[in-house]
RNA sequence: GGUUUGGUAGCUCAGUUGGAUAGAGCAACGGUUUUCUAAACCGUCGGUCAUAGGUUCGAAUCCUAUCCAGACCA
């Protein structure tokens, strides 16, 4: 039981006691103490007005002499207009501490048997990776770890399109102007090199609709004209039937990208349990279409297609499937959905997919929970807002896109130099060097993308990003690499036995309850499957042990126990921020 | 036109289920190194929480309308 939770079962008593009255846990409001105020939580009384029919102040001192007497956790207390602002004895703080230092999970929670799916990433196969596609992954990276820490077991999943017109379009521009070119060949990355054909396509296509159009042909039928968009739809047409020749160069083409995209996810440090497929799994979803057909869900117009009527929701009526029998996404989504609850039968599933899908999602549950599925319960789309540029937005068709790996190597490459100009690391050797500009670099890049409300548009500012400065990635890893010199250097072997009930000096006590909050924070986080919760937190914590820090020097304590105290929360601190990070995707140094 | 998300300091963002005088970081200005890492710490400056109503002991937070921006649906 947590503190708060003993608190509010206290309080519970204190107003039966004496005011015989008994009331929900959820009407008991407690918060953290403000600084200014003597106390570490607070709780606020005046809705108990009722219950006493007291004033509010009167009633809050009431409850806090009941406390004071009735709980050896609660050690002092002082009442301001209606809030009851609470001093934790020392003792539990030192208990707490202790708690810190020796369970080695401090921060995970008990394992449940709730599991957990998780789709995130989900590439087209025909262009390298961007800096939207950073977000994504690493949104759902870290909401997957945050999930494991908060006892969930969780399967990370990549539905990879693979087919369609898109990548077509790249095999097009490869056959006639590749030469035979390849990774090898070229010594350009497999991803970055069928992107290029993908805009070698438009670049060409372009020009075929200027031709168009100057003979005298409207823009928008020359677009369905030009010969080179026929031709990659005969291709994929050619590809449904399984044109052998066709199916290798896609074979092929996609094995260069899937070595491309291996490298980047690596660099990003994210990893997948699960590879799903879109060429595998398009045609899915036709048997749910007859099952909503009998269940009269779904109705068939004269024409013969499919449809969803959800008006009454007050959302739109829905093609299910055309007319001429082919799916449309949502059929694929129907169907790719219940293949996930077959292959793992998990209570949640998750979709991290851009917020300009947020409809999408809306309907595809929707229609998932009228046809009766009992799992459509734990369906979420964890919906995030699109990155934007100092310089507007990003299209990949005007070049004002950010490359995913181009942005990483320039993350690190200014980590080296901001490092290096500060000279500290000398005498470190080069291969550890390179690790640390690694770990600054994608830290911050990481950390920079994660701190803000997925929900929320995110300005990407390169230059911001990479200071290293405030709210940022090299701020708490510096914090971190800190507290590991500290400890290299004054004895560490700690004695726990010293650490007996001491009377905590405000600054230590201060630390103590800002870690205690960990555990916390994670089960909120994942709860709100928001992992810029963990990052605020984390950064609080940096900033209070840096206090802590430049006011405790450990090295000149005479006093034993307070010295084994102030070690005691370095390595807690150092545990914190550890795990915290690595919720994040993000490795702290032990040097720098 | 309809649905939906956002609007908090010059900039980037926090702000738990409604709670105390709305908080950080950056930028600007000033200060602090005989100590275990100054990539640090302390201080000053900076606000009509988009606007107008409403709900109540109490609103940045909840409700209604409007304005602005984004996304989606037709």
């Amino acid at each position: 039981m947590n503190l708060s939770e003993q608190i509010i079962e206290l309080v519970n008593k204190s107003i039966l006691s004496l005011y015989q009255k008994k009331i929900d846990n959820k009407e008991i409001v407690l918060q953290q103490t403000r600084k200014e105020f003597e106390g570490e939580v607070t709780l606020v009384v005046f809705s108990f007005g009722k219950l006493s029919g007291k004033k509010p102040e009167q009633t809050a001192q009431e409850i806090g002499e009941w406390l004071k007497t009735n709980s050896e956790i609660i050690s002092d207390f002082n009442v301001v207009q209606g809030f009851l602002n609470l001093t934790i004895s020392d003792e539990f703080w030192m208990e707490e501490l202790k708690n810190q230092i020796q369970n080695q999970n401090f921060g995970s929670a008990q394992l449940k048997t709730e599991k957990v799916l998780i789709e995130y990433s989900s590439p087209n196969t025909n262009k390298p990776l961007h800096l939207g596609h950073v977000r994504n992954n690493l949104l759902g990276y870290s909401i997957g770890e945050i999930l494991k820490a908060a006892g969930y077991s969780v399967i990370k999943a990549n539905l990879i399109n693979d087919r369609g017109i898109h990548i077509c379009k790249s095999m097009l521009a490869w056959q006639k102007f590749g030469n035979g070119e390849s990774p090898q060949s070229s010594a350009i990355k497999g991803d970055h090199l069928v992107g290029k054909y993908y805009v070698k396509f438009d670049q060409e296509y372009k020009k075929e609709i200027q031709n168009l159009i100057e003979s005298g042909v409207t823009e928008t039928e020359a677009k369905k004209m030009a010969p080179i968009i026929i031709e990659a739809q005969q291709m994929l047409q050619k590809w449904e039937n399984g044109d052998s020749e066709v199916l290798d160069l896609w074979k092929k083409m996609n094995s260069w990208v899937y070595e491309g995209f291996d490298v980047t996810y690596k660099m990003l440090g994210v990893d997948f349990d699960k590879f799903y497929y879109e060429s595998q799994t398009y045609l899915l979803g036709k048997e749910i279409v007859d099952e909503g057909l009998e269940k009269g869900v779904f109705f068939r117009k004269e024409d013969n297609s499919v449809w969803v009527d959800l008006t009454a929701d007050g959302l739109d009526e829905k093609l299910i499937l055309r007319s001429d029998g082919t799916s449309v996404y949502i059929t694929q989504d129907l169907g790719t959905a219940q293949q996930k609850f077959e292959d793992f039968g998990m209570d949640q599933s998750i979709y991290v997919v851009g917020n300009e899908q947020e409809y999408h999602f809306k309907v595809l549950f929707l229609i998932l929970k009228k046809l009766g599925k009992k799992w459509a319960q734990g369906l979420y789309h964890l919906s995030y807002g699109m990155v934007d540029l100092p310089s507007g937005k990003m299209k990949s068709r005007e070049g004002t896109v950010v490359d995913a790996d181009e942005l990483m190597q320039e993350m690190i490459e200014e980590a080296r130099k901001q490092t290096e100009s500060l000279g500290k690391l000398d005498s470190m050797p080069d291969v550890e060097k390179e690790i640390l500009y690694q770990q600054i670099g994608l830290g911050a890049l990481k950390y920079y993308l994660l701190k803000v409300d997925p929900k929320k548009r995110l300005l990407f500012d390169p230059a911001e990003s990479i200071d290293l400065h405030g709210n940022t990635a090299p701020f708490i890893q510096y914090t971190y690499a800190r507290i590991q010199s500290v400890l290299r250097k004054v004895n560490s072997d700690l004695n726990h036995e010293s650490l007996n009930a001491i009377q905590l000096p405000k600054d230590e006590k201060e630390i103590i309850v800002q870690l205690s909050y960990f555990p916390e924070t994670i089960l909120i986080a994942a709860k709100e499957r928001n992992p810029a919760l963990i990052a605020n937190y984390l950064f609080e914590t940096a900033k209070v042990y840096n206090r802590f820090y430049h006011s405790s020097p450990i090295a000149t304590e005479s006093d034993n126990n307070l010295k084994n105290i102030r070690i005691a929360l370095s390595v807690s601190t150092a545990k914190v921020l550890k795990n915290g990070f690595s919720m994040l995707g993000i490795s702290v140094p032990e040097k720098m």
